[in-house]
Parts: C-alpha cells; sequence; structure tokens
DNA sequence: ATATCCCTTTCCGCTGAACGGAAGCAGCCT
DNA sequence: AGGCTGCTTCCGTTCAGCGGAAAGGGATAT
C-alpha cells in the first residue's frame, strides 16, 4: 500500500513488523511476491526476513508455501489487553442471553472503536462488526455512547478531523453530531439506525472506571425490530454495573493500555 | 529464561520477537530491565528496540512507563487462524446455550492442545483453560479425543516424549494411555474427571474435515456432575456435525496454519 | 539537605549483520 | 521446447545496529 519502499535508513525491526502487520487489512494470506508488495520491501529482503519470521513462530507457509500470520502470534496477542477482555467475558455472555441479541464491547482506540468481545449464535444478523475490527465512532452506538461521555479534549480533537459516512444515515455534521453527544450524556445511551449498515441498528451504554468511560457495550438488532430496542435499556444498564463493578480491582493502566488519542 | 544472551550472530528480528514473546508466559506488564532480563538482550539493546517496538504498536507503555503488548499486537492477531474460530463461534455458542456448561474449542499445536475459544457466563466454574493458553494432550477430553483420531504417525510421535502429569488422576502410562485412545476412537468421544483440575471433568467429540480431525469440541462442568455428563452426547455430536458442514467450503490450508507436529 | 540506590535514557565509535541486485531454479502454461 | 512467473541462493559492500559507559531522574533512607 504505501510506496516508500527501500529508502536506506529503514531499520530492521520496522521491517519485520512491516511484514507481519501486512496482514492487517484481512488478507489470509498471501504469496512472498505479494507479501513483499503489501510490505514495501525488495523480494530477497522479504524472503530473508520471512524465513526468520516463520522460524520464530510469527509466520507460517501452509502447504502451498503461501504466508499467513502465524498462530503463536494469535496467542501472544491474546496476552495483550486481556484484563478488560476476560474480565468481561462471562457478563457479556450473560447479556447475549437475557436479551437474544448480539452483544459487543469496544474501546476507543484513536479515533475510532476497537471491538473487543462480541457473542452471537447462528440466528445472527449481518455482520457489521467484527472482534478486532474497527469502525468509526461517528457511524456506532458504542462509539457515540464513549464520545458522548470522554473528557472534552478527546472530544474537541475529534471534531477536528473529517467524519467518515459509512451510508446515507451517517451522522457527519460536527455540529449536529456534537449535538446529538449532549443529548446521549442526559440520557445516558446511545441509539443508530442504519448508520454503519443498512439494516441494522443499536444501542449502547457506557461502562465507567474511576469517573472516564472505558468502554461501551451495546446491542445490534435488526432494523424492524429497532422500535422495541429500548427495552432491553434496562438490562443493559445492569451487566454496564456488573462490569464495573467486576473491573473496580483492576488497575487502571492495566485497562486501557496506552492513553494516546492517535495511535 | 533462556540464558544465550549476546552472543554475536543473533538477528535483530530475533530480538525484536525475543522482546514481544517474552510476554508468552503470562506477565501482564514488565520494566525496561525486567524485560531486558527476560529476553536475554541487554539494556540499551533493549531500550533501542523497545522504542521503535512501541512507535510501531506493537507493545506499549503504561502510565508509569512499564512496557506491555499493545493492543495493535492483539487486533493483528485476531487474523491469524481466523477462519475456524469465526466460522464455528455461533455453533459454539448454540452449544453453550443448549446445554449452560462451559463450551470449548481447541486443536492441536505440537504436542499440546491450543483452546481457540470457550464460551462461560457468570456461574463459571473454576477456569481450567483459557483462550489463547494451551494444556497437556493426555490431561484433557479434547487433547485425548483429538489424539485419539490423528493419523497413526502423530499418536507414535506423541508417545515418545515424557507426559505430563497436572493432578494425581491424570494418565501417564503410554500403554494404558494407548488402550484408552483406543477406546475413545471406538466410542466417538473422550472423558476426563480431575485430571486437569481437581473439580472439573470434561466430555469432547471430535471436529472431522475430510477424514481428518482438525478440532476438539468440548464441555466443562464440575465433577460432581460429571454422573449426568454424557446426556449432552448428542448436542455435542449435532453442533459439532454444524461445524463440520460450515467449515467444509473452507480450504484445508486455511484451516489449519502450518502442519508441522512440533513448532 | 544530602547520600544512596535503582532504573531509565542518551552517547558514540567500531564492526559484522543486513542488504538487495543478479543469477540460478523450478514449475507451469502455451 | 521455449517462455514466463515466482521462489531461492549467492556474495561483496556498507551503514544500521551494537552495547559499554556515563549521565539523568526519582524515590527512599540517613
Amino acid at each position: 500500500m504505501a510506496g516508500g519502499s527501500n529508502e536506506p535508513g529503514r531499520t530492521v525491526t520496522s521491517k519485520a513488523l512491516a511484514l507481519l502487520f501486512a496482514f492487517e487489512n484481512g488478507r489470509r494470506s498471501m504469496s512472498l511476491s505479494e507479501l513483499a508488495e503489501a510490505a514495501g520491501l525488495p523480494l530477497s529482503t522479504t524472503h530473508r526476513l520471512v524465513a526468520e519470521l516463520v522460524e520464530r513462530g510469527a509466520l507460517a507457509r501452509d502447504p502451498q508455501g503461501r504466508v499467513q500470520l502465524g498462530i503463536r502470534l494469535w496467542e501472544l496477542g491474546q496476552n495483550a489487553g486481556r484484563a478488560l477482555r476476560d474480565t468481561a467475558r462471562p457478563y457479556l455472555q450473560d447479556l447475549f442471553s437475557l436479551t437474544g441479541q448480539t452483544a459487543h464491547l469496544a474501546i476507543r482506540e484513536g479515533h475510532e472503536v476497537l471491538y473487543i468481545d462480541r457473542i452471537y449464535s447462528t440466528k445472527r444478523i449481518p455482520r457489521v462488526s467484527r472482534v478486532g475490527g474497527r469502525l468509526p465512532m461517528n457511524a456506532t452506538a458504542v462509539g457515540k455512547v464513549i464520545l458522548a461521555f470522554e473528557e472534552d479534549w478527546v472530544r474537541d480533537a475529534y471534531f477536528t478531523r473529517h467524519l467518515e459516512q459509512p451510508t446515507a444515515f451517517t451522522q457527519i455534521n460536527p455540529a449536529r453530531l456534537a449535538g446529538e453527544l449532549v443529548q446521549i450524556r442526559e440520557q445516558g445511551y446511545a441509539t443508530t439506525a442504519e448508520e454503519v449498515r443498512l439494516g441494522s441498528a443499536s444501542i449502547a451504554v457506557p461502562v465507567f472506571r474511576m469517573g472516564r468511560v472505558v468502554a461501551g457495550l451495546g446491542l445490534v438488532v435488526l432494523s424492524s425490530q429497532a422500535g422495541s430496542m429500548l427495552r432491553h435499556l434496562p438490562t443493559l444498564r445492569g451487566i454496564s454495573a456488573q462490569i464495573e463493578r467486576a473491573t473496580a480491582h483492576i488497575p487502571l493502566e492495566t485497562l486501557r493500555g496506552s492513553e494516546g488519542l492517535w495511535r
């Protein structure tokens, strides 16, 4: 993607990471040449580094010789940000059991929401989010609720950027969005209707930790059921309170890695 | 842990990965010195490399300056081995809803079972496995059922090694274990009782893909309920069949990364 | 106030690990 | 058989990486 290829001064580390993060876009596997292209590296350099990354389990080669991420990397990744995920999971499960709707938990990462966990059964609705996936904050209920309760400077910084618009219903007018956030803060929850994807609606409440939002807890429903979505509000609030209680003993720095607004 | 520190010939890549994989043991965060120690690297080298890894999001520093894994690494890791995990998850959810017991899905990685996913609610029993965690094959129902249906050479190779024994009830006699595997193959499921941890029992069935086991699907229950565990067998088999159907279209190489026995 | 300790960060000149173009291979299609 | 495409190996040059040492920072003891 980025063109800046082999200008000298590029560190080995940056090259090795470029090879790994080349899979961020979601491609399952790539041929060596494709990977070299994606990482912006010469083929022979790619070849040498990939060999070592494979040897150490960060990458793997499938039977056809194509390169993919190593399962050991997934394993390692499970150790990042575990505290919130592991603690919240059973409560998220309860939320799903109680409502029967797709339930998810998200945090803010930079100017986007990052989906930490998601529970749904086979009677699933079209997938809007994906565990480990990101979406714009202005288009999702979890995103809006987090933004609404964030500190002022975060919100201010957010409005200086261009707002994305996945569907025609997504609010991208800063003034109106700001107004909506005030209302969300007053009522204590956020909703969306077809703002990420046509056909689905969502509702979300904040999860606090010592007065600060640390996450958004939400449900996704079919647009046709959007009307009755509010009846899940007490359940959402109850589960959120339980998560808050369960995470109360965890040191804040363990809960929210870095504090930066941008990554 | 490993002492081999700064002998020349060590590549930068190996050092960078050593810093990342130093978190494999489960430590949430480390000071720079601790990390240097754990990775077996000189402090200044650690300092330089950590700075770059942090810059690129593979590592992060908490407000106290301690080093932890970056959330971006978790994100990236979600792309590894996604096919099986994402496909099976809703069925695993169904399994939990139908049985009300902790449900999990595991694959074989080398000579251990790796827990791919796990669903449980707040009425949870003591945690035996952890998503992204490994356990010995001879001590778990999922492990035994995978081993029982694996190809002969895998089983042969497995028996050449020393078998671990987490509790006094774990079978470590190779001959007896081999006999048990024959029985498991005949009956089509495996069970354990207090073989990983006192107080819990489990049952598991295989998940096939073109005649080969690709995973084990299991339930964990309290030892006191072990007697009635078998009544979940039809459900387990039904869900396993559904997962098999859902994964049928996925190319095998996508499902099971590398084919190696050892990593 | 000052010393002591422990950890982190910066400096800098030497050196061999990393580099990558080019050549050699291997499979596949025409 | 010839051409094509993508993977792997080679090897002489050079600059990124190295890490010991010294300086900075911050907490706690004296």
